[in-house]
DNA sequence: ACGATTCATTGGAACGTTCCAAGACGTCTG
DNA sequence: CAGACGTCTTGGAACGTTCCAATGAATCGT
């Protein structure tokens, strides 16, 4: 860049007025004469000029950003999130501010610094792994909500999740129903939520008598990890006939252990997720699940966040919507 | 937010120094005496002192920041190219700012004017449906380095891409290799890289003397364009035994309307894809790809793009990666 | 025909940083 | 002991905007 990017100095010479009016024109202020307001638009198409984000935000001491944390790409239900939220931010004529994490607090705590540097107005933190005492931090300089983890709770964070233990307990229901009563669960491990639809889990099978049967084979809410526990599943408990994993991706990897070991859902085994990421719906996965209505969730941390940075006073929400069991290819009754 | 944020004046003040010492010791100079150092460090701490990234930006008239448009976030093809992007621009202790545009290109180019008014200091385009005209126009004013298309040159642009048309003709010789020669084409509709893929199918059916066997279905790179048109071909065309489809997601739509009408593959239909996501190997799509090296050309396309950053006089280059062909499970020889 | 009112326009201060030339204070050299 | 040099520190200008109070010009009512 040898040449210096023209100002709006330069259109104001240009065009034959002053910077304000030129500042004026360009917001589209009505107090500008439609001669000069065609002679500054004209200049600065001639010029280029593109207005400086960095001086505006400093000079209006508000950056009309939002900023985001998440996980990662790779996991769809994240992007099904942030599909809301960036449609209520769109709305709003405000901008989104994207960074992942990658589940490792560190990394998670530095991205979300320089989130703040840039001034955002506040934060959506989505499956993060931050310490709580971090996020309660942070919560304090700006608005916070947090999608899909309700265990953090302190003044300015806002939550939005399902209601993962009843999720959990529906599931589970889903596969007594259909007439099983050996039902194994693949756990998320020992994240909040993983906990949660693990003892949903484990209250649907002691109340339809099967406290017995409970069976929890750890897993990491990665396909690899659904894998894994599938395929120590298959030779630790042979005979089980129903499998409920603690979320898609790592039900879509159960499905491929099962595939691998020449069995099949639901004819061996029957099998429901948790999420509704829409890709687990596709081709020939069918992936039966407790369907979260992710896009409807970004929505909402995106509404209850405005919310709070148009009146920082409003109180906080917990927002709990509600998952529903969506049957589609992977479950049925046991063979007889 | 009542109370205003501190600045670096506080700090200066409550560490009993300049506002320009206070500067110098927060970016680690080393011309600070290690006493100052402290007390400044400490003031800053106390104060819960964050630098205002825009007040820096203008002074510098740098934004250490990149710019990354993406068509969306629910092709996992783009969350992998996006991986090596920004393990790049970490590494250069830039940060990324990330913008979609939807395939709708004057969102696109709305986006787009966003990124450069944050002065970003360069761009990345991954996958876009932006005017050339456009593109070029951008490029002027900021080194762009464009990844998954090629037919857009001009000055300050790089490419990174595969051969898309070798790679059809690859994915089409494999299924030729198989023992197929009622082979159609899932096409991805009239996009520069769904044009090259589709020649190569037609090159490699007529080098095989199936000319006259060249059956193209239109898609549109999309799990819903990939499964109409799978069901469109079924009707069409029942004499097919497979199918090269123009990606991966189309190829897993494609892959839902088999399962759908009662086929599988690869016992009635092989089917072969593009691109390598990686979810699509995954459980037991096993999806037989034409995968390319999506992670390496998102840290080359960094790589280039910081290459002009740096020295904004160098060529522009135009780098074409390998793609290979990857048998998994969906494509066999045909049935006898 | 004159003050009041409206309208379009202006210059300067502010926003929070970085950079630069220059200053204060010791210490060394001969 | 004067001068040169080093180290640490400083105030002020700049970066490109927005906002505000003030100005000048035109129009109005009486």
């Amino acid at each position: 860049m040898t040449d210096r990017r023209p100002t709006i100095n330069d259109v104001a010479a240009r065009a034959g007025v002053s910077k304000s009016l030129v500042s004026l024109a360009l917001r589209g202020s009505d107090k500008v004469s439609e001669e000069s307001r065609a002679a500054i638009l004209a200049a600065a198409a001639e010029l280029g000029y593109r207005p400086n984000a960095a001086a505006r935000n400093l000079a209006d001491r508000r950056s009309r950003t939002i900023g985001v944390l998440l996980h990662d790409l790779h996991n769809p239900v994240f992007a099904e999130v942030l599909d809301g939220v960036q449609e209520i931010t769109r709305q709003r004529g405000y901008r989104t501010m994207l960074v992942t994490g990658h589940g490792d607090p560190e990394r998670e705590e530095s991205e979300l610094a320089g989130l703040l540097e840039f001034q955002v107005e506040g934060l959506i933190l989505i499956s993060h792994r931050l310490d709580p005492e971090v996020a309660r931090r942070v919560a304090r300089e700006r608005p916070v909500v947090i999608v899909l983890r309700h265990d953090i709770t302190g003044p300015g964070i806002s939550t939005i999740c399902t209601d993962d233990r009843a999720g959990g307990r529906a599931a589970t229901e889903h596969l007594i129903g259909l007439g099983h009563s050996r039902i194994a669960h693949v756990s998320g491990g020992d994240s909040p939520i993983a906990r949660d639809r693990q003892a949903g889990y484990e209250e649907a099978m002691t109340a339809a008598g099967l406290g017995a049967d409970v069976l929890v084979e750890p897993g990491s809410f990665t396909e690899a990890g659904g894998r894994a526990a599938m395929l120590r599943l298959l030779e630790r408990a042979p005979q089980a006939t129903a499998v409920f994993a603690a979320n898609d991706l790592s039900a879509l990897g159960a499905l491929g252990a099962l595939h691998d070991t020449g069995r099949s859902a639901p004819a061996d085994i029957s099998l429901v997720g948790f999420d509704g990421m829409s890709l687990a719906a596709l081709g020939s996965l069918r992936l039966t699940t407790m369907a979260q209505p992710l896009t409807r969730m970004g929505q909402l941390a995106a509404q209850r966040l405005f919310e709070r940075i148009e009146s920082p006073l409003s109180r906080t929400q917990r927002d709990v919507v509600v998952s529903e069991l969506t049957a589609r290819g992977t479950t049925a009754p046991p063979a007889a």
